[in-house]
DNA sequence: TACTATTTAATTTTT
DNA sequence: TTAAATAGTA
């Protein structure tokens, strides 16, 4: 057998991991040292060198886009596709397995997957309809409390309410909530997990079958895992199967959501003769970036230890600049990105990085003024948009009569004089006799209701009826075609002003045509009607579509994770900010952060600028800020101090040390005072209006008698004063 | 039912 | 500032 496309290219360490005896290994892979590499290599090296069946690896990632590229990547390294290997999301391969096994794991055959809106949507509706004081009872706290519950695999009967009335209360809503989802038939994401491990756990033949069949699991961003993703794997491991897993302990990020790092250390309690193997030699960026990486890391406690580095060059270094405000920060940005531009680069290579959205807007105005195309992650997702999961309800309610939350969707939508009255006397029917809205809206439109209400009901049951006729022999994509016809959403869209209805239309058609692009997956063995609604709500698509143009690139550092591009600016790195107010008390929230800019800073192949803003606007506010800690941090011979172009005196270097910026702005108010009367070489005399700001750059607002009022930095503008 | 005024709060995100 | 949720009005 030749192995050399599977061992060549690798370094020692990767090769020593790809190549490891059939055992639990856990692999340390740093920022940038061919993660995804090694776990594609060491697919590759079972299949082909050890002669394991495809059929007996199990590999799961976070993503699905992770879990697409890594497919892509064993294939192109085997030469041929793989069937029969299952790669996929933790929620992915729980989905199909609770598809098999629908009846074990107690759920009907056509169980609809819901999302977190509309998790968020029967919580809010449940919590009206037991009326409770809606003050003390945020919607989204409840939605948090169950599913932390359920990422920790617990279920409400195993908690203790200590005696505690407001632990009690939510744990009665969790109650409440499970049952009518159970009614509904619905399973959102947390429950995927749950339930699958259940299935497992309370099916010890099943659970025997899969351990049989997967002998080798593979897994992606170990770090990353949450308590019933980690039993979930513990259970199929058992005491034969050899996990092998890929993680990076300085890059744990989603602590708040579940994640627990701590699984790297219980891993190798949990199988024992563990063999750890450290990727360290990086391939990404230079010297600097990861002299500075490390240096920022050292700062945490409990780390498995690792240091970066590399065999290229030391590259540039960090470059630093300290700006007035963050209008001046993202100028700033913006004549770096043309500069880069101008030296015949890529926009796409360029990204600004932040902490937390609200901070694109100063970002893309200036990218705007400056007509330089970008291109914002994040936000609202194809099948998340509204007209989407309008579209998606009908389908869901023709699918599936009982689902409650789809029904409470469309109900009235487009408008059919289904008001908040007859929805409540629905409701309140539904509760009293434990049913489904649709069997509730049937039993009550011939008689409870009047005449105007029972026939709008009766309207939409057989509205509803006959799209389900109408549809069943259609194939997908003309089914699709014919309900949003039907529906009279594309009517009721057309009505909306402005240019949204035209997008929202335009949305539909394409959910059409993502219904025709959609090819089914014969082994799933499903209606693919069902298996098109559970694609959309388990892969959302694309955040931007048009993602072709070639532009820069603006998200934050928690989306920027896994990516990398030449150069990087760290915008707002200002203590309050970043790390943020909310972490700062607690040294874990702290350390989280510190990742967090380490993986920020490790994004950065060639070129790494860090800006933060003197003073910056907050929630309508102006505020003085600190430098970021994590900015002093970084050693001072890997920084350089990028100033506007005329000499500055900076007195001290402050960064690392608080106060000073404070301080600084007290000084800036040196004998300029409002009503000042001052000389300007080229202006003449004027009186000054006001002024912000501290040290190099404070600017004052001065209105001269001749030239109008105008806005100067104190020290380029050469004033006098008089 | 739909539009408008007022209040309130303000990370990070995938499935 | 601003977005979202709620309350009040036509």
């Amino acid at each position: 057998m030749d192995v050399t496309p599977i061992l060549d290219n690798l370094n020692d360490a990767q090769r020593q991991a790809v190549t490891l005896p059939n055992e639990p290994a856990l692999v340390i892979a740093g920022a940038g040292s061919g993660k995804t590499r090694v776990l594609v290599h060491r697919i590759a090296w079972l299949i082909d060198v050890e002669g394991v069946s495809p059929n007996g690896l199990l590999a799961v990632t976070f993503t699905n886009k992770a879990a697409a590229e890594m497919r892509g990547r064993v294939e192109q390294l085997l030469g041929i596709p793989v069937r029969n290997l299952w790669i996929g999301t933790f929620h992915g391969l729980a989905h199909r397995l609770l598809r098999r096994h629908y009846r074990e794991a107690k759920l009907p055959q056509n169980f609809q997957i819901i999302d977190s809106d509309d998790q968020l949507r029967i919580i809010k509706r449940m919590l009206k309809s037991l009326d409770v004081d809606d003050g003390r009872w945020v919607p989204r706290e409840v939605q948090w409390f169950i599913n932390g519950q359920k990422d920790e695999g617990i279920r409400p009967q195993h908690i203790d309410d200590e005696g505690d009335p407001d632990k009690r209360q939510l744990v009665s809503f969790y109650s409440t909530y499970e049952e009518i989802c159970d009614r509904g038939g619905l399973v959102d994401f947390a429950e995927l997990l749950l339930r699958a491990h259940e299935l497992w756990r309370e099916n010890p033949e099943l659970l025997a079958h899969y351990q049989r069949r997967f002998q080798h699991l593979l897994v992606d961003e170990f770090q990353d895992t949450n308590a019933i993703q980690y039993a979930w794997l513990r259970l199929l491991a058992g005491k034969t199967s050899t996990p092998f897993v890929v993680g990076d302990d300085d890059q744990s990020i989603y602590r708040w959501r579940g994640a627990r790092v701590e699984h790297i250390h219980q891993f190798q309690k949990d199988f024992p003769g563990t063999r750890i193997i450290k990727l360290e030699q990086n391939y990404r960026s230079t010297g600097m970036i990861l002299n500075a990486a490390n240096a920022v890391i050292a700062n945490n406690m409990g780390r498995m230890g690792k240091n970066l580095w590399t065999d290229g060059v030391d590259g540039d270094p960090i470059r630093l600049y300290a700006a007035y405000n963050e209008r001046d920060e993202a100028d700033f940005i913006v004549a770096r990105i043309r500069d880069w531009v101008d030296q015949g680069n890529l926009r796409a290579e360029a990204a600004v990085l932040y902490r937390s959205n609200a901070q694109s807007r100063v970002l893309e105005e200036g990218l705007i003024n400056a007509r330089i195309p970008y291109r914002v992650y994040g936000g609202l997702r194809f099948f998340e948009r509204m007209e989407i999961k309008d579209a998606l309800a009908y389908l869901r309610l023709i699918a599936h009569r009982d689902d409650d939350a789809s029904f409470e969707r469309v109900v009235n939508k487009p408008t059919r004089g289904i008001g908040a009255r007859t929805v409540e006397m629905i409701r309140s029917y539904a509760r009293a006799n434990a049913c489904s809205l649709w069997r509730a809206a049937g039993a009550i439109a011939s008689d409870e209701l009047n005449g105007r209400a029972a026939n709008a009901v009766l309207s939409f049951l057989n509205l509803i009826e006959r799209m389900a006729r109408d549809v069943e022999h259609l194939d997908l994509q003309d089914k699709v075609d014919h309900v949003i016809q039907i529906s009279g959403l594309i009517e009721f869209f057309r009505k909306e002003k402005g240019e949204a209805g035209e997008t929202r239309i335009e949305n539909l058609n394409e959910l059409v045509s993502a219904a025709k692009g959609f090819e089914p997956d014969p082994a799933e063995e499903m209606q693919p009607l069902d298996e098109f609604l559970a694609h959309a709500a388990l892969e959302a698509g694309e955040g931007q579509a048009d993602a072709w143009e070639d532009c820069v690139q603006l998200m934050t550092m928690h989306s920027a994770k896994g990516l990398e591009f030449p150069l990087v600016f760290l915008s707002g790195m200002e203590d309050g900010l970043f790390p943020h107010q909310r972490s700062v008390s607690d040294p874990n929230g702290l350390e989280e952060e510190r990742r967090l800019c380490y993986v920020g800073i490790t994004r950065a192949m060639q070129s790494l600028y860090i800006t933060h803003a003197e003073q910056r606007r907050m929630h309508g506010m102006e505020n003085f800020a600190i430098p970021s800690r994590f900015i002093g941090e970084v050693p001072d011979e890997y920084v350089e101090e990028v100033r506007p172009k005329v000499q500055v005196s900076r007195p001290v270097r402050s960064y690392g040390r608080p106060q000073t910026s404070v301080a600084q702005a007290q000084q800036a108010e040196m004998g300029v005072h409002l009503g000042q009367r001052v000389r300007h070489g080229k202006f003449g005399d004027g009186v000054i209006l006001n002024y912000e700001g501290q040290g190099p750059h404070a600017r004052v607002e001065v209105n001269f008698e001749t030239a109008g009022t105008k806005w100067l930095v104190l020290s380029y503008a050469n004033l006098d004063l008089m």
